[in-house]
DNA sequence: AAGATTGTGTTGTTTTTACAACATTTTGGA
DNA sequence: TCCAAAATGTTGTAAAAACAACACAATCTT
């Protein structure tokens, strides 16, 4: 299948001349997939050996431990990349998984190819590994400010910090979680059915409003 | 100050050849700082200039939030970077503190230098940036991997996780915390004296052995 | 060395959470 | 369209956590 439309809408490959892309596609190894909603785009142990980058739809990066209890790390949407840490610290294993919370389309780089500096000189590689690395540093910051959401002393306030980030984001007080009830317990580490009843306890309360994954912060409070 | 001496021993200088430090210095305008314990390296809301390389000591990368509830996100150690991330995303200022929990000595690394493409075409330039960047890459991990201890559901499994993490890294079941109790509350999110209540517990239960900071991990329960 | 500050463990109380079980609704396939 | 599976909200109960207050130990300052 020739993928080449699929990387020239990517921000990756924004300002890429479209022959330069062509020969990134081979030097790169990249390659296009589809999956589902619920497929398994990475399981956890699989072998290290492409970065991610999720064209379209969205992923859910998770852990499921010993006792099976599932911890959502992080979301990805259309445009985020995944497994750059890996590879730059040649884990051989991936830790987590990734799993699409839609049907997505996929880009599969090869990390060893993306990191190490191209044998043809291949026009471009460093703009793409560069706009890569910066989708990570972005991915950084967000685990970082999960920490501090994930630090507050009870439900309320985790959740509250999260909706107002959602909120500041869409720059309106009307926004739509990325994910569904059970998804945003195992986000902030928390049991559904007690987010169940914080949540229903601060639509009571008046501070928020919801229907379905769409939000309203009503108060700052 | 000639601080080309402290730069030599730095992994992130490793294997570059005198002269190009000392063109490197200048290059990125890096500074030597010297911290005494509990000083503030950077303070919340203060604007992103520099990157820091700590040499020596050890430092905590944490938040205030409104309430006055500290949240530690992260501890540095002697070799570790902090500020990449924020550069790269050309954010103003940083929303987080660093404090000096040992006396430091540090670097500060200009973080437009670093990240821009040298006009002099200045050597090795490209090294250090790359060794930097492995760095940044070590710290996303970290931070992924913490978000899996927040995510259990009491305070005894967070503790235990991050109990047996340590064990792993030092390869023993003897092995230092790097926070004192207080610190160690903020670092899992939770309150300082139910986790000493949970501590004592284990102790007591014959799971652990802990003395100050030094730790034992008995069983793998 | 003395005094102040910070760190630590303990306890009791109140609040919050996890857990389990269930009814109902929604969703997705077949 | 119908059935099965998944998501959601609710409730009660037991367990755990937060909070506050305190005593004592350790550490830092002067």
């Amino acid at each position: 299948m020739n993928i080449f439309p699929e990387l020239k809408n990517s921000e990756i490959f924004a300002g890429i001349a479209d022959r330069d892309i062509q020969a990134l596609t081979h030097c790169l190894k990249i390659k296009f997939r589809n999956y589902n909603k619920n497929a398994i785009i990475i399981e956890q142990g699989q072998n290290v050996e492409d970065v991610i980058l999720l064209l379209k739809g969205s992923a859910n990066v998770q852990n499921i431990d010993d006792l099976g209890d599932i911890s959502v790390i992080i979301k990805l949407s259309a445009g985020d990349v995944y497994g750059v840490e890996n590879g730059m610290l040649s884990k051989e294993n991936f830790s987590d998984s990734v799993v699409a919370t839609e049907n997505c389309s996929v880009l599969l780089i090869n990390i060893k190819r993306l990191l190490h500096q191209c044998v043809n000189q291949c026009p471009r590689h460093d703009t793409v590994l560069k706009n890569i690395l910066i989708k990570m540093a972005e991915k950084h910051m967000q685990v970082q400010n999960k920490i501090k959401l994930m630090s507050k002393r009870n439900i309320r306030e985790k959740v509250l910090a999260y909706l107002r980030s959602l909120s500041k984001a869409a720059g309106s007080p009307y926004f739509d979680l990325p994910f569904n009830k059970t998804e945003l317990s195992n986000f902030l580490g928390v049991d559904r059915s007690a987010l169940s009843t914080v949540l229903s306890k601060l639509r009571e309360e008046g501070v928020i409003d919801f229907e379905k994954r769409h939000f309203q912060l009503k108060l700052k409070n």
